[in-house]
DNA sequence: AACGATCCCTGTTGGC
DNA sequence: TGCCAACAGGGATCGT
C-alpha cells in the first residue's frame, strides 16, 4: 500500500504535469474531498497551472500558479493513472484532472485517500515530522526519549518522522535488529542507531522496484505497471513462513490495531 | 501529555 | 454452494 516508496515514486511519474493547464475537474466520489471544508476542489483546481510537484511523507503536493497548494493522500488503496482523455474511467475512480493532452485519475476502492486544495499548506500537513528519507538519529533519539509507546507505534507516528507505513516499519525494526513491542525509551543508543541506519536502506531498496503492491489489493503505477511484489520484503506478511536469516517462523501480533511482523530471534 | 481504542470504507477471504 | 463475519489499514478523533 501507498507509504513513501510508492508515493515518491507515483511524484516521479506526476512530473510530466509541470506545466499543464488544468482544464476540468470531476469529483466522482464526494468522500475524496471531504477535507475540503468549504467543498470546491474542482472550482479552486479549474483553470490553475501546475508549477511544481513535490511530496513530504506520504503525501503529494503540487504547487499551483495562484500560490496555493494542492494536496493528495492515497490513504491505503489509492492509486493514480495517467491516461488518454476520454477513455471512461475505470472502478472506483474518484476524482478526474483532465489536462487536455492527458487525464489524471485517482483511483482508491476503499476511499481513505483525499485530496485537498489550500493557501497555507501547514494548515494540512505542518503537524507532520521530518521527512524518512531526510530524518537525523538525534531527532529519532530525541522523539524516543521518555517515551513507553511500542517503538513501532512511533515509527508509524506521521508527528515523528513522515512517510512510514505499517509495511516499512516491519521491515525496519527486522533489519534493525528490533522488537516492534520495545518501549521507545528503552532503546540504547546503539538500537536508534540501527534503527536510523535501516530506514535508508529498506526505502531504497522499495524505491528501486518502484514500491511493493499487495496480493488482494494491487497497487498499479501511473502508466499501469505493477510495483514490487511482496516475495522480496523480509517479514511483512510472512507470518508462519521461515525468517530469512535464521529460518525460525515470522511470528504476527496486533500493535496499535496493526499487523505486526518479526522474528523474535533476530529482533531483540 | 501520552497512550490506546474506535471509526471510516469495501474487496477479499475463511469458516460453517 | 452460498452466506456472512472477519480482516486489511491510512489518519482523525475521542476517552482515559
Amino acid at each position: 500500500m501507498p507509504e513513501l516508496p510508492e508515493v515518491e515514486t507515483v511524484r516521479r511519474h506526476l512530473e510530466v504535469l509541470t506545466g499543464l493547464h488544468i482544464e476540468r475537474v470531476r469529483v466522482l466520489h464526494r468522500r475524496v474531498e471531504r477535507r475540503q471544508h468549504d467543498g470546491r476542489v474542482a472550482a479552486r483546481l479549474t483553470g490553475r497551472t501546475v508549477i511544481s510537484g513535490g511530496r513530504h511523507g506520504k503525501f503529494l503536493l503540487f504547487d499551483l500558479d495562484d500560490d496555493a497548494t494542492w494536496i493528495l493522500h492515497l490513504g491505503m488503496s489509492g492509486s493514480m493513472q495517467l491516461r488518454d482523455p476520454g477513455v471512461p474511467a475505470e472502478r472506483h475512480t474518484v476524482l478526474t484532472v483532465d489536462f487536455g493532452t492527458v487525464e489524471l485519475r485517482f483511483v482508491d476502492p476503499r476511499t481513505f485517500g483525499f485530496t485537498v486544495v489550500v493557501d497555507d499548506r501547514d494548515d494540512v500537513i505542518g503537524h507532520l515530522g521530518p521527512d524518512a528519507v531526510d530524518v537525523t538519529v538525534e531527532q529519532i533519539g530525541a522523539a524516543f526519549g521518555g517515551r513507553t509507546a511500542p517503538v513501532k507505534a512511533l515509527l508509524l507516528d506521521q508527528r515523528v518522522v513522515a512517510g512510514l507505513g505499517n509495511i516499512y516499519s516491519d521491515e525496519v525494526l527486522f533489519r534493525a535488529g528490533v522488537l516492534p513491542t520495545r518501549p521507545a525509551g528503552s532503546l540504547t543508543g546503539e538500537e536508534v542507531e540501527r534503527i536510523h541506519g535501516a530506514i535508508g536502506p529498506v526505502l531504497a531498496e522499495a524505491l528501486a522496484v518502484g514500491g511493493t503492491t499487495l496480493d488482494d489489493l494491487a497497487f498499479l503505477l501511473p502508466d499501469g505497471a505493477a510495483a514490487g511484489d511482496l516475495e522480496r520484503l523480509s517479514v511483512y506478511g510472512r507470518t508462519g513462513l521461515p525468517c530469512r536469516r535464521c529460518g525460525r517462523p515470522v511470528r504476527r501480533t496486533v500493535l496499535r490495531g496493526r499487523g505486526t511482523h518479526y522474528c523474535d530471534r533476530c529482533q531483540r
